[in-house]
DNA sequence: ACGTATTAACTTGCATACAATTAAATTGTG
DNA sequence: CACAATTTAATTGTATGCAAGTTAATACGT
């Protein structure tokens, strides 16, 4: 915090001054907090999330599950194929555009829903932060990955 | 923010209230963000923070590099045999405790920290917040992490 | 000293992420 | 209508993350 070390060089090449590090560490410290409250369910974190996606809306693309998530179709298709074997979602193809793969639920995965609200309410638990103050962390953080985004569209 | 909303209990199974999923995306951002001026060195994101961790001090073990990044040799093994093949670090047992492998740096591996110092100001610039703001951000990050942490390690 | 517990690294198996490419369907344009 | 450009999924190849199990070395308790 004094005035010199901001003009050292290398001071910006410590870890621990690094805001990436503590983003890509605490996802890391998200997906292993999830784990065994998904393992009961036969869920992954990014397949928890896909369902979360679909049981907010029923027969989405592949593509409008991609761009909530930010995930693209070589990450989703093999996923979803994994949750389609598992009994939980429908892959059809668009009779109207046939480019288009239709993802739904099954009364199975439909029925997960219930055994899953208690999943939020344990993790904010976790969190250990007030309502408020993971909502202003959340906006904050969108905030940062949407300029991160636009920095990297731009680049092209 | 109304006083109803709170008791639906679906309201806290959307993922748009999700402070876990500003994080994982945000996290997936800084990864994609990071690609292509590290692609320049040869380095993947994880490979840069080991890199970060042994420009800050030379002949770490294995579990001392794990302890900072909050990654297992399961991770960090392979990793490290490809920075080794690539000829920016070396690996030998510790004579001292040969349950330990001493991580070094190659002279190849030492340079490039000066290609690297580029890469912090202009990821600074993408992130668009100011330092001071990156500064709180981080420290919010980390006691979230470290609270998850506690909680996997509390169910145990 | 001796047997047990612990520790460090490695290995295996599985599931992401993502860049790059491919294939098929649709859209847009002259 | 013809045909190039675009769009959507799927595929391929590489590199993580991490749980679980293995092996070898060291620490510990009696």
């Amino acid at each position: 915090m004094n005035a010199t070390s901001g003009n050292a060089p290398d001071s910006l090449l410590k870890l621990e001054n690094f805001l990436c590090f503590a983003i890509y560490s605490t996802a890391n410290a998200v997906t292993r907090a999830y784990q065994p409250r998904l393992a009961a369910l036969g869920l992954t974190y990014p397949q928890y999330l896909v369902m979360v996606v679909l049981w907010e809306r029923e027969n989405q693309t592949v593509k409008s599950i991609g761009d909530k998530l930010s995930l693209d179709s070589g990450t989703l298709t093999p996923l979803l194929k994994r949750l389609e074997s598992a009994g939980l979602i429908t892959r059809r193809r668009d009779t109207v555009d046939e480019r288009q793969v239709l993802i739904g639920l099954t009364d199975e995965g439909r029925a997960m829903r219930k055994s899953a609200e208690a999943i939020p309410i344990a993790i904010g638990r976790a969190f250990g932060c007030t309502l408020g103050e993971a909502k202003d962390l959340r906006a904050e953080l969108l905030t940062v990955r949407d300029n991160l985004i636009a920095s990297i569209d731009d680049a092209k």
